[in-house]
DNA sequence: TATGAATGAGGGTTCATTCAT
DNA sequence: TATGAATGAACCCTCATTCAT
């Protein structure tokens, strides 16, 4: 359907833009202008500017929970599961600018819109808990808290969008592996038994 | 000098609410009203409301600066300095929303302060580059891109404003123990030659 | 069309506001006010106060500039040129405050307008300063600096929007000819020796 | 006393400011700078920002009257107070700019002093007009309105400020002889039929 | 379906002036 | 006599949104 084509391409505008300037800083006008229409047309397909910036963050969000649930629920093996879901998740972080969206837009939502999408997302973390729980259940876990243990994981990864350039040296490829091994082996060659007398060392600071 | 406290003061209802409602949600005669003074005499403290923000900022990443340097080069063991390094920067994400304002609101600096604040974070992250240089260079760590390293560590501890509540059953203490386990050696009780293969796996996909 | 005549409109608006008031004290609600609009609506039709302002005397200098000009490069003879100019200059100096606007109100154009059009009313006394040039080729004059002698006319007759009333007693007219009279006669009878000598004197004050 | 001689300081660093940039671009804390005191101070000197002005603008008026009464009520010829009354006026034209300040600066008066100044200009018009009287009941003028006249007289020296630069090659003492022997026998060599005519002419246009 | 025109509600900033000391 | 601090009142301009066509 042609409408929802012309959605779709001012919804796209739209993302760019805020990406790059934050939906404060980005007038109905320019985004008008970037999809090629008149600034009052807009007004025809989107009741106002909040709803735009929802429909992006909704598809934004509805796609990686669709992704990461599919992983969740698929019969693969518990480590190839965490690889994967790691895997989708820094392409997402990296992919378009979605994850800067993600982080520094929400706030700008309406209360029920952003109550809304913040449960999705926990729904999203939710998924690999879950993963983890199963790990923990083969007894294969240190002791840690599973949910920061999975905020920690979505952390790391999440923060790319901040200063990884996939036009460096370090390929995508390269960059998930990084993580993942990571997080699931440390960086140490060997489990040291001097990082464990640190963390005691810690409890005097 | 009493100026000079009320300017501290009207900062940090400024942090406040910049923090609360965003830089660009946050109105001059807000911080104003916060503060318990006329909008008019926030122009007697402060030139304009972007130095508000810059001084705020400024603040948060020298002290961050000062504490990460004091501690690369003291003479404490490595693990030391590697737990300690996460510790301050925990705490530091974690309190007073300073970490929110460091990831959302840098953006509404004028040109010249974001650059200045962007090198004086990347000094801050090549402390720990220089912590890990170490580190490989004593034979103990994993063969990974160190500056990958560094951000997955401060990204996964970054991330905690984004969900962590102090006032939770996890406390600070040993939310920090858990993100430097991780980070050293894993989540897994022991090696396990199935991650390896996980990541082999991984680039199929 | 319609937006070009709303827009004369509103600069009408504009130019007799700014005349009676000063552009400083004119506020944009009072344009809008007195154009019958929105004070917002201003900002469709002008990009900012100053831009009205260069409109309305870039309309009165460049008219006044084509005049002039049309005049200096005809074939009348010379003393009717230099009539001509005079008269048309002295209507441009009482009609609509025309003159006022551009005594009192250039400092307010910004650097850039403003030397555009001072560079443009240099130009409009160069075409009389050209007649002049010709009456002293033709050995007419007086040897007197021509430049002196053209802003002394200018002067003269500029200076009229300060006092001259036309519902007074004197005709627009009749002014133009005294204008002229003195310009090019003198105000005495005959040509005075005393008049000569009273220069001589002054040189000891 | 000290209290007057800093009001005098005080008056001549507005001057200054207002003729550099007109009397609604200074603050007073431009003045207060320039005159070496705290802001709050200016209060203690004078009311308020416009009898700042006033005293200015009144000082220069009284000083130009007084000099010109001097002149016209002197027992010295006609032709020398003519010549006397140009010349001051040349000078006080060209002195310190404080003929932009009266032309540019009346409208910023209080309407009370801004009339009280007015008449007494009318006044400073008079003298000329009644020396210009005198001519004429001597029979040596041309048969025009004096106070066309006057005025024409005036506008040619007072706009001197507009133009004139005394490090030019023109010099004061040249200009004001120029503008004598304009005012007095006109541009042309001898009086010329042709001018004459030209004026006719004009009554077509 | 689309647009030119219009607007109400601010938002940051400035400034003459006042006041307590 | 002087000052640091404070303020009310504007001012220019912007913007999301609406409306008539």
């Amino acid at each position: 359907m042609l409408k929802e084509e012309k959605r779709k391409k001012i919804r796209e505008a739209a993302a760019r833009l805020f990406s790059e300037k934050g939906f404060e800083n980005t007038t109905t006008r320019d985004i008008a202008g970037a999809a090629g229409i008149n600034n009052a047309a807009l007004y025809y397909y989107f009741d106002n500017k909040e709803q735009l910036l929802y429909q992006i963050l909704e598809e934004v969000i509805r796609t990686g929970l669709e992704k990461i649930t599919e992983i969740e629920q698929s019969s693969r093996p518990l480590e190839e599961k965490l690889a994967l879901i790691l895997r989708i998740h820094t392409r997402g972080a990296v992919d378009f600018n979605k994850m800067k969206l993600l982080v520094h837009e929400q706030r700008s939502l309406s209360p029920g819109h952003r109550e809304e999408l913040k449960e999705r997302q926990r729904l999203y973390v939710n998924r690999l808990i879950k993963v983890l729980e199963q790990l923990r259940a083969r007894g294969e876990m240190l002791d840690l808290d599973l949910t920061v243990c999975a905020y920690a994981f979505f952390g790391m990864v999440s923060w790319a969008y901040r200063w990884y350039r996939p036009e460096g040296k370090v390929k995508l490829e390269e960059l998930s592996e990084i993580f993942y091994t990571i997080f699931t082996q440390g960086i140490y060659r060997e489990q040291k038994p001097e990082a464990k007398k640190a963390i005691k060392k810690l409890k005097k600071h």
